[in-house]
RNA sequence: GGCGAGGUAGCUCAGUUGGUUAGAGCGCAGGAUUCAUAACCCUGAGGUCAGGGGUUCAACUCCCCUCCUCGCUACCA
């Protein structure tokens, strides 16, 4: 690892995308994270950015916003406001939270775009573009719906079929029509500006697998190496789209077309300095351009190709930009086992925490960071949630605190006793005292929050122990001095608990030091027993945590069940009836009961089963995707319904021979479709 | 199937370049204690480190194969 020494810190957490509110998996993936680590640097005495904003560009915004009939603006607004008061009330400690609907913003992507275009860095490609004529415009392909041309499903997007979940392109969808009037769009040329990745490939790649290869994590190296060495290599990138919403193209030729939402949102990071400096009154340039500024990403997993690979190659082109010196996603947390959706309503809402558990901010904080998806993805629960507050916020930390204060109230009215003559159990606490805070400075600068935080605990564990092996509760009876002695390096502990703590649990941070009536502590004054010296007036007691009783976590659980069952009852709606056929039509459609005399897995596929059946008519090979549904055993013998008058289709070097028929459920899961009771084997369906 | 990340105690996870007897927290079982939100403190039980092979004096760690989970990707007539 590169030891080096910087003037300056820059550090972003990724923009949220303005599409709906905060949750967990936020706060866990990137926000939390960040906010320790610049607690943690600030607390130092080092000059930081930490700049964060709302990413407000893109296709889902401008559909969210035809669904609910507002404008994207308006959309926008309603989140960025959301989201800003939200990571204020929760402790999120940017410096400059903007957003990237900003005129500012707006400037610096375009003078970004213009000084690539300049260069000559984009291939311009022209295209065949859908394009709704009644509209007058170019259609995303999340504006294109049509029939899936692998599993029928009517609704498929023009970029995915959510039912198949293949990935489509919209050129493949058959009976496209556009969202925006429901006509059927037609293809017409349009140019696009592509990012040529693939000539910065070397270059990534020593940056990345060689210069970074022991200081990055693991799981970032990884995906990287996926893209930068995967089959084809990197591929060229539309860095533009024809949409209304977003950043003019800034070039001519370019009306009607505005920069791709993945190409100005890192860029955002940028502006939002800008905007930061400006109203501090100071050069903005420094934490961008200087070479002793160190600049970090704080992201989750699914922005690593952005923020490791295009953005990167962007700066470098552009040229007289620092790179990050680091990228340290996080993975996914899951919500008590299910993966974290917010269409599905499956999550914790930031917005939502903060109004059920007032004053308990950092509770969650605590919690998030504790089980961190750091190496891998993790699972929050309620019961863990329940359990950490209870048996460690509470029984550890807050008790030591406690017991501290209550102690001293009780014994010196309050007033810090002086430390006398030390013992040996004193000295090596002391020692340990020391040490501590370097232990956690070092795992935080490493980007290792959760040991970082156990730690910390750990901290405090010494000084529950310290004051079960001292006992100053009996030492009180017959030694007065000694009591306070020992009492006063306890108090100390808790004072430094504060300074270690802040960047964690700033809110429990700054109870201590009011309770101690300090101010002004630094990470620099951490590991010294002077913080308190005797005489100083304690404040009264005050809790710092409480325990989280049962039925609080019931109701939570079943908070989320309840959004469960609404989900499924609006997903429950049955498909649409298809257009009105003829009996002609029907009579086409050849439908026998066959039975499936052998069933087993397609070698190198997940998906394919190869069954052969007795048609009544001979036997047939029929490959059906349904490995993921039934195993062979669960089909071989039964009677089932295929229609054989099918056109034969090769798949994976085999011809499929017809299609068995099945049911599929609300939940995806496929049933087949059995006489009820056994017949010969060919027997027509009308 | 390809690429990537994981698989370590009942649960959640550490284990840094291979080096004694594989660790922590929670939970559990005992004990001690009463200053503290029945909290703290001590002790203990509990692991074929997914499985198999190999390299080595020595493998959780390196190599090969297999299985399982997750992400991207391909096949779903």
């Amino acid at each position: 690892m590169k030891q080096k020494s910087f003037k300056r810190y820059t550090i972003t957490a990724a923009l949220p995308y303005a599409n709906g509110p905060l949750h967990i998996g936020h706060l866990a993936g990137c926000y939390i994270p960040s906010d320790i680590y610049v607690r943690y640097l600030r607390s130092n005495d080092k000059d930081v950015a930490f700049v964060c904003g709302s990413d407000e560009h893109g296709v889902a915004i401008t559909i969210k916003a035809r669904k609910e009939g507002l404008s994207p603006q308006e959309v926008v607004d309603r989140y960025h406001k959301m989201m800003k008061q939200s990571f204020q009330e929760f402790g999120i400690s940017f410096d400059h939270y903007s957003r990237t609907s900003a005129k500012i913003h707006h400037e610096t992507a375009s003078e970004f775009f213009k000084d690539l275009y300049e260069k000559g860095e984009f291939l311009e490609q022209a295209t065949q573009q859908y394009f709704d004529e009644e509209a007058g415009q170019f259609l995303a392909d999340r504006y294109i719906e049509g029939t899936c041309p692998k599993c029928g499903n009517e609704g498929a997007y023009g970029d995915q079929c959510e039912k198949c979940g293949s990935s489509l392109s919209p050129t493949e969808l058959i009976n496209p029509k556009s969202k925006l009037s429901g006509s059927t769009p037609v293809l017409k040329e349009t140019k696009h500006w592509f990012l040529d990745l693939a000539r910065y490939t070397d270059f990534l790649k020593n940056w990345i697998l060689v210069e970074h290869e022991s200081d990055w994590k693991n799981n970032v190296l990884g995906q990287c190496r996926s893209w930068l060495e995967a089959g084809e290599g990197l591929q060229a990138r539309s860095m533009t789209r024809d949409m209304d919403w977003g950043i003019p193209v800034p070039v001519e030729g370019a009306e009607g077309k505005v920069l791709y939402v993945w190409f100005d949102a890192p860029i955002g990071y940028i502006s939002s300095t800008k905007e930061w400096a400006a109203e501090k009154g100071i050069d903005w340039e420094p934490y961008w351009k200087d070479e002793d500024t160190k600049l970090v990403h704080f992201i989750g997993k699914d922005n690593i190709v952005f923020h490791c690979i295009i953005f990167p190659a962007i700066l470098k082109t552009h040229g007289g930009y620092v790179l990050p010196e680091n990228v340290p996603a996080n993975e996914f947390l899951n919500l008590e086992g299910d993966k974290i959706s917010t269409s599905r309503n499956w999550a914790v809402w930031l917005h939502e925490y903060l109004k059920e558990f007032p004053g308990k901010q950092d509770v969650l904080r605590y919690v998030l960071t504790a089980n961190a998806p750091e190496t891998k993805d993790n699972d929050f629960t309620w019961k863990d949630f329940q359990s950490r507050n209870n048996s460690e916020l509470v029984a550890i930390f807050g008790n030591f605190v406690n017991r501290a204060v209550v102690l001293t109230h009780k014994f010196f009215e309050g007033n810090v006793p002086d430390l006398g003559e030390l013992q040996q159990i004193d000295k090596e606490v002391l020692e340990e005292l020391k040490v501590f805070p370097e232990k956690i400075a070092s795992s935080i600068e490493r980007y290792r929050f959760r040991e970082a935080l156990s730690f910390v605990m750990d901290f405090a564990r010494m000084g529950n122990k310290y004051l079960a092996d001292t006992e100053p509760w009996k030492t009180i009876k017959t030694d007065n001095d000694r009591t306070g002695t020992v009492l006063n390096i306890a108090l100390n502990i808790a004072a430094n608990l504060a300074i270690v703590t802040e960047p964690f649990l700033p809110f429990t941070s700054a109870k201590i030091f009011e309770m101690f009536q300090l101010q002004g502590l630094k990470w620099r004054d951490a590991g010294t027993h002077d913080l308190l010296q005797g005489g100083a007036k304690l404040n009264q007691a005050s809790l710092l945590f409480d325990k989280v009783e049962d039925n609080v976590v019931e109701a939570q659980v079943n908070k989320l069940l309840e959004a469960k069952k609404q989900n499924e009852l609006a997903n429950a709606q049955v498909a649409p009836m298809k257009e009105i056929i003829t009996y002609e039509d029907f009579a086409k459609l050849d439908m026998r009961i066959v039975q499936i005399l052998a069933a087993e897995p397609m070698p190198k596929s997940k998906k394919l089963l190869k069954l052969t059946v007795d048609t009544g008519l001979g036997k047939r090979t029929v490959l059906s995707g349904v490995a993921e549904h039934f195993s062979p055993e669960d089909l071989i013998g039964k009677q089932v319904v295929m229609l054989i008058n099918l056109a034969p289709r090769k798949m994976m070097g085999i011809d499929s021979e017809g299609m068995i028929l099945m049911a599929e459920d609300r939940d995806g899961s496929l049933k087949l479709l059995q006489p009820h009771q056994a017949l010969a084997n060919g027997a027509t369906i009308s």
